[in-house]
DNA sequence: AATGGGACCTGCGCGC
DNA sequence: TGCGCGCAGGTCCCAT
């Protein structure tokens, strides 16, 4: 799923290819997928128009066009961005550039979404989303866990708590630690707070650096997968040995989602 | 306040 | 081998 990893490594590559651009046309394949306006004006307003600058907020990317007119794309599970083809039937909406290269949004599943607005800080659940988790040092990181009753993992994904953090990446910091997934976040000792910062900030670049995890259908903008694959610890190693103890890992549904830990380590 | 379940949607894995 | 069922997943919304 594309979580902050693989939001800002799209960023990053299509900041490198697409910057001052000019969009020459756009299709609008799988209407659903372009929110609150008509197809028509969106492409009205959208074609013709110079990319500016390219941003990330939390998991969401935005393209910001001339005249304060900013595309916002939430890739939800299945959405992916690139210039190279969908697989399949999967493209959703395409932006051509002057330079005949496609920009392809796809989708299997159709969650993702697309926005054209003026003002993408007023957004409201932009304006309500938590802290960057790259931006936070080890003291603003523990003092968001304070009086929160709720369970550690499902807590790290929620985007009002912290932006960016999917179900991924959750897992894997908190294996890191030696958390248990299901430990009450106020009940968690400073010095546990303080692993699983060091955990999460370090996952979350090291997997920024492997440009993203690709367990399901995130691509790289050139359609490659992911290079963190490899690397992840527990999720979805359900009964293969946990890497340090050989304890086979366990899955659960925890806040009504999978979650994969090692009940040796995790506690 | 926090938790749980449903809705959205469809490819894919599994069981038969 | 082929079919059909139901899961998975991020987020919002509603109910408890």
């Amino acid at each position: 799923m594309p979580e902050l990893p693989e939001v800002e490594t799209i960023k990053r590559q299509l900041t490198r290819e697409i910057l001052g651009k000019k969009i020459k046309e756009v299709i609008i394949i799988k209407k659903k997928l372009v929110k609150e306006i008509s197809p028509q004006i969106f492409k009205s307003k959208v074609v013709g128009k110079f990319i500016k600058e390219i941003l990330r907020r939390g998991k969401v990317l935005i393209i910001k066009l001339e005249e304060r007119l900013f595309l916002i794309f939430h890739l939800r599970i299945s959405g992916s961005l690139i210039l190279s083809n969908c697989k399949e039937d999967f493209a959703g909406v395409v932006f051509r550039l002057a330079d005949d290269r496609l920009l392809n949004f796809c989708d299997a599943r159709v969650f993702g979404e697309i926005r054209l607005i003026d003002d993408w800080q007023e957004l409201p659940f932009i304006k309500a989303m938590g802290p960057e988790p790259l931006d936070l040092n080890k003291k603003q990181f523990i003092k968001l866990f304070e009086g929160k009753k709720a369970k550690v993992k499902p807590l790290l994904m929620e985007q009002k708590f912290l932006a960016g953090v999917g179900n991924i990446y959750a897992q894997e910091s908190l294996f890191c630690a030696g958390v248990h997934p299901e430990r009450r976040a106020d009940k968690i000792k400073r010095g546990e707070l303080e692993k699983i910062h060091h955990c999460l900030v370090s996952i979350l670049k090291e997997a920024i650096k492997r440009k993203g995890t690709s367990v399901d259908t995130y691509r790289q903008i050139n359609g490659n997968k992911g290079k963190y694959t490899p690397f992840l610890k527990v999720y979805q190693r359900e009964n293969r040995p946990c890497l340090n103890c050989k304890t086979p890992i366990k899955r659960e549904l925890i806040g009504g989602r999978g979650t994969y830990f090692c009940p040796h380590c995790q506690r």
